[in-house]
DNA sequence: AATTGGCAGATTGTTGACAATGATGGCTAA
DNA sequence: TTAGCCATCATTGTCAACAATCTGCCAATT
């Protein structure tokens, strides 16, 4: 259930506790909904029940588990509604996002930007239409614009907060053939925008971009 | 430095110490910067130094207070870079919960807009320039807008998580004289535009007040 | 005089045992 | 047979004592 590294030594047995548990829960090793038990967990880390329970009340400040008095803690997943909602949330911010980052990016980083691109278009011809690209493949692109918006906030929400709830929801989606191709095109139009320093169109283009995936979400929800 | 209402005795010792910590920050109660020591807290409010620190650790997941291992924690405090990246990140989320809001709000949510702006009138015909207009009274209109949005993780994000980050910054800034009124003719825009449902326009001028919010803070850091 | 070493004190980190609450299963009665 | 109740069990919540670490201070040395 819970493997991983030991390497996290230097600090002390909750914090080591805090990110093993957190890492498997946003890699997805513990499935959202898993109940997580204080005495499993107590004995699989080798640590007392008191710095395991400290490291679950701050997984639950972060919102990463839910807690029921008396009861445990359950890793948090996410309802359709709250997957839209999510959505919202992410056009509003990596939109912003793209608007900074086409002010700050340095050359150098824009050639970095292209070069996965690039790497991209080489998967998306080889195996086409694969859950790959959709799933782990577009996620460097957008974490590397995050980066270059050069605004801490945004960068701690979007990838410390907001990202592992989407892996968290409990469905896959299947998306529709076309649109790996035409997420290819969004793509490469934004980091023309982004080139061209014109933070107005790589904010627009941005939302539009996450505006479809949303939608083609909600496409694949009203007809199960 | 820690006083507040008793009444939260329903749920563990640890939520409550929780609750009234996290409120005590957020109102203002305890200073930022200030050091939280565990046998002070454990000896106010009358609980085992376990579920203090539990508490701790919960308020520590939500990045109000920061722990130096072995050293303590602090109350979190925000540089004038932080204060600005947030200013960004607002600028975002409010412009798509003023969107949301002209979509989803009422008749009667709206009027109840028209209300909070004329009693802001009153205030600002009276007392001109306070600082009360623009800490207090600018607040419930935002979160009332927010609240308006039918986003649930929006309103988490805004009112639970960045709205304390805004009261947490050390020094406060003295408004130029002529700030208020103009805001207070913004605001009167973005409630017209939310009356009309024109979400395009609403999250535009909320994005300009927002925005000028921030330039106006960095205006006055220019010159000391 | 400045710096480094180490000693006391206080504070945090950890553990194990104990109390309280919720869940489970079988039993009885309608 | 099924509904309701009670005892038992497992799990969570709490506490108090112990170990580990850091801070500040004093003295000794260069």
């Amino acid at each position: 259930m819970v493997s991983g590294s030991h390497q996290s030594s230097s600090q002390t047995l909750s914090d080591g506790a805090f990110e093993r548990i957190q890492t498997a829960i946003v890699k997805g090793d513990i499935a959202p909904g898993t109940r997580l038990s204080e005495q499993y967990l107590s004995d699989t880390f080798g640590i007392g029940r008191g710095p395991l329970r400290e490291a679950i009340r701050r997984l639950e400040g972060r919102r990463l588990v839910v807690r029921i008095p008396h009861a445990g803690v359950r890793v948090a997943s996410l309802s359709v509604a709250e997957l839209i909602e999510l959505y919202y949330v992410r056009e509003a911010l990596e939109g912003m996002a793209c608007r900074l980052a086409a002010q700050h990016m340095t050359e150098e980083e824009i050639a970095g930007l292209r070069q996965v691109l690039a790497r991209h278009e080489q998967h998306a011809g080889l195996r086409t239409n694969e859950s790959y690209y959709q799933q782990e493949g577009e996620l460097d692109l957008h974490f590397l614009i995050i980066q270059g918006s050069r605004n801490h906030m945004l960068h701690e929400l979007l990838c410390s907060d907001l990202y592992h709830l989407v892996r968290m929801y409990r469905y896959r989606f299947s998306t529709t053939p076309e649109r790996p191709q035409q997420a290819f095109s969004e793509h490469h139009r934004i980091i023309e925008a982004i080139a061209d320093r014109d933070g107005e169109l790589a904010e627009l283009l941005m939302r539009r971009h996450i505006s479809a995936s949303r939608r083609n979400i909600e496409q694949h929800l009203e007809k199960p």
